[in-house]
DNA sequence: GCCAACGTTGGC
DNA sequence: GCCAACGTTGGC
């Protein structure tokens, strides 16, 4: 069982659209970089998963999901409607790979970036690194809980 | 809306 | 394989 942190903006698919059908599967597909994808591909069934909103009014962690199903073709690589469609994937070649995900929780408040980064425990995490872009990381351990703690 | 930092592309 | 140009990310 690991854990892992996703960027998502709220207005495409937030921790609130997980909440609203708790029961509900999620597809996280549309990653196209490849160090989030190799990341994404290590995911496994039971995994927890932060849910980060950038891009937004409210910048942080706002929940928790699971990972339900892992790494399968992200299907909306082939989709010529998609705006994640990919021209140089096909389905004997694919380059891009989904993950399905469920709501877990939303923490009791929000933890916003600048919180984030005044925690020396998360000074390895590139979430809190200037200039990182990375939108699927690893998470360890220590920095689960150090985060969690913060979130009461 | 601005713009710095980044990842990717493609010519050479 | 280098690197300039470009498009994108994401905080502010």
């Amino acid at each position: 069982m690991a854990y892992w942190l996703v960027k998502t903006e709220p207005s495409e698919c937030g921790i609130d659209d997980f909440a609203k059908t708790p029961e509900g599967v999620i597809p996280w597909d549309g990653v196209r970089n490849y160090q989030a994808r190799n990341f994404l591909a290590k995911m496994q069934e039971g995994d927890y998963v932060f849910i980060y909103h950038s891009s937004c009014k409210h910048i942080g962690i706002a929940g928790v999901v699971r990972v339900v199903k892992s790494a399968y073709p992200d299907p909306t690589q082939f989709d010529p409607e998609s705006p994640y469609h990919d021209p140089k994937s096909t389905p004997e070649k694919s380059r891009w790979q989904a993950v399905d995900m469920q709501f877990e929780r939303k923490l009791p408040r929000l933890i916003p970036l600048d919180q984030l980064k005044a925690m020396p425990e998360l000074c390895d995490l590139p979430l809190v690194r200037k200039g990182s872009r990375l939108s699927v990381m690893p998470v360890s351990n220590r920095e689960w809980h150090h985060i969690l703690g913060q979130a009461d």
